[in-house]
DNA sequence: TGACAGTATGGTAGCGCTACCATATTTTTT
DNA sequence: AAAAAATATGGTAGCGCTACCATACTGTCA
C-alpha cells in the first residue's frame, strides 16, 4: 500500500483520536468552540495543545471555499501614503486568522479591474480598494459577492459596501480659506500625477477660489509625472518664471511643496514672507523643515487600520450593519510657511 | 445523492475530458507542457483556453505539500528603504505564480524567530529576510529547509543561502574619506533606530576615522528612537550645542540629514561652507534640497528584485549555483552640501 | 521474432479540512 | 407518557489538485 508523504504536522485527525471525539467537533472547535459541551471543549483543547496542532490554512481554504485572504490594491508601493496604510492594515491584521495579499494597479483601471476580477476569482475574504473610481464593470462584479469590500482613502455617499476616508474637495477648500486669511491674494497651485484624488484636490481649489473670485488658470501648475520634491522644484521654477503673479502656492502633495519650497530658497525668495506654502498629507518631515511647513494631515495609518476593523466586524457579526459610510476627516496644521508677520 | 458546492469555476478535470485525456496529463502540461506529446499539448491548450481555466492555488498547495508563498520578512513599513525593497520584490514576482506573504519583525530578533517559525511551519516556498543576523536557532531551522532563503541589504561571508546586500562598513568609509578629499577635519555623526546595518555603518565610522587618527567618541550622536527628520533636527541642535567642534556630520539616514541641514538654516549656519553633511540611502528628495545634499545611493529596488529573480532560479533550475554572495555595491553621490568653495 | 527497455498516458488515492447529512441524546410540548 | 422539537455529536464525501503506480505503446537488440 502506498502511503503519501504527509506534512508530518499533526492533523485534525491526529487531534480528534487523541481527543478520542469525532474530527468534525475538532473542525467545529476550530470555527467556534461554544457550540460543544464543556467535556468536548476541554478534551478537544487538550489534545491541541499535546499535539501541537495548527490548523492548515490551505486545507481549510479548499474544503470550505474561502480563503483567509484580504486583497489590497493599491496603485504604487512608492508612494509613503500607502506604505502608511499598509502598516495600518498590517498591524489591524496582526493575530487574526486573515492574510494580507497585496496587488498594485499602477494607476491603470484596465489593471484594476484585471486585479479585482483575479482576486475575485480566488474567493478573498475581504476585499479594500484604493479610491471610489472603480470601474461599473468592477462595481458590478464586487456588489453581489457577498464578501466585504472597503474603499479607502476617498468619499462618497455610494459606496460599493463600506468607504472609508475624507473629502478632499473639503481638505482643498479648507487650505484657501486659510490662505486668504492669512493675507494672500493669489494662490497658485501645483499637482503631479493627476489621479482622481488629487484632481478632486484641484476641483477643491477651484471651486474655492471661483467662490471668492480670485480663480486664475494660469496660475495652475500641473504635472502626469509621479509626485517628488524634484518635481516640485520644477514646477515652482515654471511658476515663478511665468508671468503671471501670485504670493502662495498650494501644492497637493507634501513632496512638491518641499521642492517648492526649496526653489524658493534657492531663489531667495522669503518664506513665508514673499510666498505661502502649503503640502498635502502632512508627512513626518513637513514639521522639521525651516521654516516649517503648514499642511493638511491625514490619517493615513487609521484609514488601514480601520479598514480591517470594519472588515472584521462585518465578517464576525454576520449581518451588515447600516453604517457604510466613515469619513475619517483631516486637519489644516498650520505652521511657520503661512505665517505671515 | 449530494453535490457539495463546487467553486462554479472550471475545474481540472473538466479540462481534462473537455480535451479528452487524462487529469494527469493536464496536471503535466500546467507544471512542464514538454514533457507531453505536442498532440496532446495542443488539445490541452485548447481546452484551458475554451474553459477559461486557471488554476487553483489553494488545491495546488495542499496536494503537493507546498505553497507558491515566498515570505518576506522586514522590520518596519514606515521606513521608505523598505517601500523600495518591496516594490521591486512585487515588480520581480509579478507574472508568476507565486505570492507575496509580509510580516513585519518590528527590529526584534524574538518576533523575528517566531515569524521565521511559522512561516516555515506553512512551508514557504522560499523565504527573504532581512539582514545577516538571525539567530542561531532561525539559521539552523532555514539551513536544511530545502527552499531558497535570501537576506538582504547587508553582507556576509557566511550566509543561510544567498545574500544580496552591499557592505556598510564601506559605504561609511567612503563618505569619511569624501569628507576628507573636501577639507572637513572633525567629522561627527548621527544615527538613530540603531539596528544592525546602521551599527555597521557606525563601525565603519569609527574604524576609519581611527586609522586617521580623527576619530573622537563624543561627536558621536546617537539615538534608540526611530528615525526622522525631526530626531535629526533635535540631535543635530544637540550637537551644535555641544562643547566639542566640529565641521561636518555623517548622517546615516536620509531624514536625519534633512533635519539637520534644517537645524543648520534655522541657526544660519552655512552649508556646506561651515558644516558638510552627508546623508545615507539617497532619497529622491536629497537631489531636490538647496543646497542639494551628498548621500550614499542603495539600489533598494534592485535587491528587491534581484531576491525574486535569484529564488526564481533556484527553483527552476532545480540545482542551487555555487554563487551564492551578491554584492550590490552602493555609490557616494556628491551634491553641493559638501562642495565647499 | 520475442524479450527488454524506454516513453507516453491514464487511474486513483490521498493532501487536511469542512459541508452535509445521519444519528444519538436531551429538552420541551401536548 | 408519548410525541415533537431542539441540541449535541459523528460519519463521510468531496474541495481541486498532484504523487504514485499501472498500463499501453513505441523502439532496440539479441
Amino acid at each position: 500500500m502506498v502511503k503519501r508523504q504527509g506534512s508530518g504536522r499533526a492533523t485534525i485527525n491526529d487531534v480528534a483520536r487523541q481527543a478520542e471525539v469525532g474530527s468534525t467537533s475538532v473542525s467545529r472547535f476550530l470555527r467556534d468552540p461554544s457550540v460543544l459541551s464543556v467535556k468536548l471543549q476541554k478534551k478537544i483543547s487538550k489534545a491541541i495543545d499535546e499535539l501541537n496542532y495548527i490548523p492548515d490554512p490551505k486545507a481549510r481554504a479548499l474544503a470550505s471555499g474561502y480563503s483567509n485572504v484580504i486583497g489590497v490594491l493599491i496603485p504604487s508601493f512608492s508612494n509613503i501614503v500607502f506604505s502608511d496604510i499598509l502598516r495600518g492594515i498590517h498591524d489591524a491584521v496582526e493575530g487574526t486568522a486573515y492574510q494580507i495579499q497585496i496587488a498594485n494597479t499602477r494607476y491603470d483601471t484596465a489593471e484594476e479591474d484585471r486585479l479585482i476580477s483575479l482576486f475575485v476569482g480566488q474567493k478573498p475574504r475581504a476585499l479594500i480598494l484604493t479610491g471610489v473610481d472603480q470601474s461599473i464593470r468592477s462595481r458590478e462584479l464586487l456588489k453581489e459577492r457577498g464578501f466585504p469590500v472597503v474603499q479607502i482613502l476617498d468619499k462618497t455617499d455610494d459606496p460599493i459596501d463600506m468607504v472609508i476616508g475624507f473629502s478632499h474637495e473639503q481638505a482643498a477648500t479648507s487650505v484657501i480659506q486659510h490662505l486668504f486669511e492669512r493675507g494672500y491674494k493669489k494662490i497658485a497651485c501645483i499637482a503631479a500625477r493627476m489621479d482622481e484624488r488629487v484632481t478632486r484636490r484641484l476641483a477643491g481649489y477651484r471651486d474655492c477660489l471661483r467662490k471668492l473670485n480670485a480663480y486664475d488658470s494660469s496660475l495652475e501648475f500641473l504635472s502626469a509625472e509621479a509626485s517628488s520634491a524634484q518635481l516640485g522644484r520644477k514646477l515652482m521654477a515654471d511658476a515663478l518664471d511665468g508671468k503671471s503673479d501670485f504670493d502662495a502656492v498650494f501644492c497637493f502633495n507634501d513632496d512638491l511643496a518641499l521642492g517648492a519650497f526649496f526653489e524658493c530658497q534657492a531663489r531667495g525668495i522669503s518664506v513665508p514672507q514673499d510666498m505661502g506654502i502649503v503640502g498635502f498629507n502632512d508627512l513626518e518631515m513637513m514639521a522639521a523643515a525651516y521654516p516649517s511647513l503648514t499642511s493638511i494631515r491625514t490619517n493615513r495609518y487609521e484609514i488601514g487600520k480601520q479598514a480591517v476593523e470594519r472588515i472584521l466586524q462585518s465578517i464576525e457579526g454576520g449581518h451588515r450593519k447600516n453604517e457604510r459610510l466613515f469619513d475619517i476627516g483631516f486637519s489644516l496644521i498650520e505652521r511657520q510657511s503661512t505665517q505671515r508677520k
